[in-house]
DNA sequence: CGAACACTTGATAAAAGTCAAACGACGTGG
DNA sequence: CCACGTCGTTTGACTTTTATCAAGTGTTCG
């Protein structure tokens, strides 16, 4: 418990167009997001700006990049919020400290890698609503996660063009294709809110599994 | 040194279709993969059957299945090959033996993780041809790794359906894409042999990055 | 209150999917 | 060693989905 609150020590409170990390330079550091929405995009050439991840409170920002040179997308804040930077060599120390705790952010970033593969898998296949009911679904279990009275809904700081983005659409097909699900009773929206009216049908049209429903970490002892 | 040929100590082949892991059952267990293709396939109720990911010789079989109570997928061979079975709780012991192999596994992951990252927001993206080249690319400079003498071409054994159940485009499409690569002298293709001809144009066109050029592993410590 | 900015709507174009048939390679068994 | 059947690939015709362009309608925020 100390070495995590110990990573947590140097609160920087940040504004939404923040450029946190910054595309191409080399990263020294990692930070924890504790409040507000990042965005990691590349900085293609071309005018469609793709989006790589959306960073949510609880997660760290830079594993990605950790044993790269240099970055390969910049990351941007989408909402004002706190982070917590800590310098990688401090991740580095961790794992003598703490074999246990290194154990826990070796699962971490496995989940989060499988969801990584979820969006693979689902995003590459064209069926806009699937790729939609897929960001809606996942992006809610995860805001419950660290937000516990979240129940069907949440707001969304990001715009149709960066969900499009995100997903692989233009954002005029998010526009319709919203409006679509909305007509047929599977989402509903108001302002940047986004509501969830029926999960199951959403969860069967995108394939979707809750991550972090049935894990098991039997391989992380409770005592090393 | 020890301690991974430890992990490799039980080798046992397989034949080509083998089911290696079947889809939801428990994992205890991870392989290393040292020779042959093997795909993971999610086993969707639809006719098409969406490839999560492609193991490669190197590569170990099971990370992302880890912390679930059940596999999400399951690993099919494509060729014949041998693998090395371990269990699970053997990697949870090398984080206390060895915080420093640890360390490198970890960043094994989250290559792979950033690899997977590069697919999430390439495939999702409509253009046949920017899919089909970063398949190419990234599959012939990570077989590379372990086979130095690989210059510019590798043997693919996965049928057209396949690599478009990996992508996200139909057999058809894949068939068609090929054939006019070929024809602008961008690949070659001789029975299942891919051949690159044009590496610099498929990479702008797919915005590929080589993940293993250019790694930095300084929080890596030579001596912990 | 007004000016960005985001979203919606319609018309049209481009990309990819589907269906079906033909072709080719490959392995098996006679 | 050849005939045959299976499986994978190619090709053509047509359909569906999504992108693009452009204009109009909110919305938000200084």
């Amino acid at each position: 418990m100390d070495l995590l609150e110990d990573l947590e020590k140097s609160p920087t409170s940040f504004i939404k167009d923040d450029i946190i990390i910054r595309s191409e330079t080399a990263l020294d550091r990692l930070y924890v997001l504790t409040k507000g929405w990042v965005i990691a995009e590349k900085m293609s050439h071309a005018d469609s700006r793709p989006i790589v991840h959306v960073f949510l409170p609880g997660d760290i920002i830079g594993f990605s990049e950790l044993p790269f040179q240099k970055t390969s997308y910049q990351a941007r804040s989408r909402t004002s919020g706190i982070m917590c930077p800590f310098p990688s060599s401090r991740l580095s120390r961790l794992f003598v400290e703490s074999p246990r705790l290194a154990r826990l952010i070796f699962a971490a970033v496995t989940i989060e890698r499988a969801e990584q593969e979820d969006r693979a898998s689902q995003f590459c296949r064209n069926n806009a609503a699937a790729k939609l009911a897929l960001f809606v679904l996942q992006t809610l279990d995860r805001l419950k996660l660290l937000n516990s009275n979240l129940r069907d809904q949440f707001q969304c700081p990001l715009t149709q063009q960066e969900i499009g983005d995100l997903v692989g659409l233009s954002s005029v097909h998010v526009s319709r294709t919203f409006s679509q699900m909305e007509a047929n009773g599977l989402i509903q929206r108001h302002k940047s809110f986004l509501k969830v009216k029926d999960y199951d049908s959403l969860a069967e049209m995108s394939d979707y599994r809750n991550r972090y429903g049935s894990l098991n970490l039997d391989w992380v002892p409770a005592h090393p």
